[in-house]
RNA sequence: GCGUUCGUAGCUCAGCUGGAUAGAGCGACGGACUUCGAAUCCGUAGGUCGCAGGUUCGACUCCUGUCGGACGCACCA
């Protein structure tokens, strides 16, 4: 569809072109590639729609005349490349175009391995950090949405074309990790995860907020934290060894949440091994005017002539801070790995910081400076409000997988389908990460978003469950086939037999999946691939319905709609991986 | 105060690089299971796309202003 598409906009241009020669007219026409085209509203308006009013000008006439004109020199070419017939519909030239060959080519497609795979950033190579989390406490729900859209659109860049390397870059110093270490030293005695019962993430997130009761106690706890992270950057022993212990702690409870939620990364790149990183830099760019030196020795740059603010890079006492960190993390991972494109997933509250960091690596005159993009997304509220760590009102992501997860166990008991399920558990607990991940990716990154539990809950509508359930129905009418059941056996399949309007539809819709892959991969937007896959597993349960399988009189028909329906399972399947919802046979 | 960003149906969200009557889901109401699994399907009701200008043959989409919300403007990360 998208190859008719292509050829379509090319016999447009030579009509075109042809037709200017006709008229006398001189003017440059539009490249095919620059025309327009859509979908018209309604399908009997035929598959494609070109609007003429941009070209009215050009050929001083009107848009309908044009439509009407390029229709008639737009024939021969058309059937002569098994394309269609095009046809003026007011000022809209539009296109029905050959369902026997496109279904032909469709089918034909979707069974090739590539199906699911485009090129538009073939022999890209795309670096993507995200989630990046603190290592004194577990993983909430805003961390779920970080990960979701990371992962996704490494999946999704990849079957681009494009080669990915996914980097979490971990906060595991700074004050805030001394605050959990002094809170351990005054309540831990020395327990460990086991000892307590509890994953090493949440163990450690506990004596985080220990910390809090530590400081009404005792008022120093504040200076005390701060000396201990003097002690840490000093080297000291004993308190590398705490530090280092329970920084393992905290990564296997959070590397056991990556492994639920199949998230992963090629490499951890900790705060702790880079916070050095950097500095060199800023003396570099010191001396070529870059920087500029206060007198009591602070190192700044002043970003006003484009309307930032004057921002520091180096502290009195010539330490780094992060954004001298991120300034040495950008150039040695370019160094190492030269990405045509590196991508931040973190939060737009820090927007203003990624604009100081790539302007500034602008500066220093790395060229390389305009492939920095920050994915920056919106918060996650909830119908309460905020989530604050000290109201207890964040949303502790492992807690919320479990009762999701718990949930669809439910539902598969009420609907008594343990025997068909198998596994209850294990099914439940993709129901759950399909409920959430594609809860998750729905809604745009840039907005914020409310999370609303119950909502969350249900598995009816346009959610996760909703789409796996779909495709465990396709997989379902698969498997009676392969059981030998239905007609589909005695038949053979014809492409032409799906030229009804009803399989015509779907036919469109399973067709459309690479154009969602290209857009959802160059928008660096999973929503736009989870839309799609709403779509499609919409029009499936529609067409299913009303248009037997399996139980075809016509046998040769049933033949060919069970090809229709692998392509269709298979799309399912692809794209829900790509969305990190999981992809079930039966539920 | 300055900057960034969001503002579409009662609620939660779509709306592709401006194009033909603005779409889903939830909620409400009414239908469909001796028929490939009803976590489903079909129908009805519900919107002056925050507001006001501007650009354009054409604006939910672009520009300006304005109102409202969120976030940011640390020698924290």
């Amino acid at each position: 569809m998208v190859q008719s598409k292509k050829a379509w906009k090319r016999i447009i241009a030579d009509a075109m072109a042809a037709y200017a020669r006709e008229k006398g007219i001189e003017a440059a026409m539009p490249a095919a590639e620059h025309i327009v085209a859509e979908r018209p509203p309604r399908p009997d308006l035929g598959d494609l729609g070109f609007p003429m009013f941009p070209y009215a000008k050009l050929f001083r006439t009107a848009p309908a005349q044009l439509a009407g004109a390029l229709a008639s020199k737009v024939q021969s070419p058309a059937r002569a490349g098994r394309l269609g017939e095009a046809s003026a519909e007011g000022p809209y030239l539009n296109v029905r175009l050959d369902r026997a060959a496109e279904v032909a080519s469709l089918l034909a497609a979707a069974s090739a391995e590539s199906w699911g795979r485009v090129d538009s950033l073939a022999g890209k190579k795309v670096m993507i950090e995200f989630s990046s989390p603190n290592t004194n406490k577990p993983l909430h729900l805003g961390h779920l949405r970080n990960d979701v859209i990371g992962e996704s659109l490494a999946r999704t860049m990849a079957a681009a074309g494009a080669s990915l390397r996914k980097i979490n870059h971990p906060n595991d110093r700074g004050v805030h990790i001394c605050k959990s270490m002094l809170a351990y030293m005054a309540y831990g005695e020395g327990r460990t995860p086991k000892d307590e019962g509890l994953k090493g993430d949440h163990f450690v997130g506990k004596y985080y907020v220990l910390f809090n009761t530590l400081k009404a106690e005792r008022p120093s706890a504040e200076e005390e934290a701060q000396e201990l992270l003097r002690k840490w950057e000093a080297g000291d022993a004993d308190v590398l060894e705490l530090w280092g212990r329970m920084k393992t702690w905290v990564l296997e409870g959070i590397r056991a949440t990556y492994r639920r939620t199949g998230i992963d990364f090629d490499l951890y790149d900790f705060e702790s091994e880079t916070y050095q990183l950097g500095k060199d830099e800023v003396v570099k760019g010191l001396e070529r005017g870059v920087f500029y030196r206060e007198e009591d020795g602070s190192v700044w740059a002043n970003l006003e002539d484009i309307g930032l603010d004057r921002k520091v890079f180096l502290r009195k006492d010539g330490t780094s801070l992060y954004i001298t960190q991120d300034i040495g993390t950008a150039i040695s991972r370019h160094g190492n790995w030269p990405y045509d494109r590196l991508i931040y997933v973190v939060g737009n509250e820090q927007q203003y910081h990624f604009k100081v960091l790539f302007e500034t690596l602008k500066r220093l005159g790395f060229e390389w400076a305009s492939d920095l993009h920050h994915l920056a997304y919106g918060m996650v509220n909830l119908p309460s409000g905020r989530m604050k760590t000290r109201e207890g009102t964040v949303v502790d992501a492992d807690d919320l997988i479990d009762e999701l997860a718990l949930l669809a166990a439910k539902e598969i008991e009420e609907k008594g389908r343990e025997d068909a399920v198998g596994d209850v558990d294990a099914v439940a607990e993709k129901v759950a990460l399909g409920a959430l991940h594609y809860y998750l990716l729905q809604t745009s990154p840039v907005k914020d978003m409310l999370y609303d539990p119950e909502q969350s809950l249900s598995f009816t509508g346009d959610t996760g469950p909703y789409i796996q359930y779909m495709g465990a129905r396709a997989s379902s009418i698969l498997r009676k086939h392969e059981a030998g059941e239905g007609r589909a056996h005695a038949g053979a399949a014809d492409p032409a037999l799906l030229s009804g309007d009803a399989d015509w539809e779907l036919v469109k819709r399973v067709a459309a999946f690479p154009e969602a892959i290209e857009g959802a991969a160059l928008s660096m937007e999973p929503s736009v691939l989870a839309n799609y896959l709403h779509d499609l597993a919409a029009d499936f349960a529609t067409w299913y319905r009303d248009n037997p399988v399996l139980t075809n009189a016509d046998a040769d028909l049933a033949a060919t709609r069970l090809e229709l329906v692998r392509a269709t399972k298979r799309s399912f399947e692809r794209a829900a991986y790509l969305l990190c919802v999981p992809f079930l046979e039966s539920m």
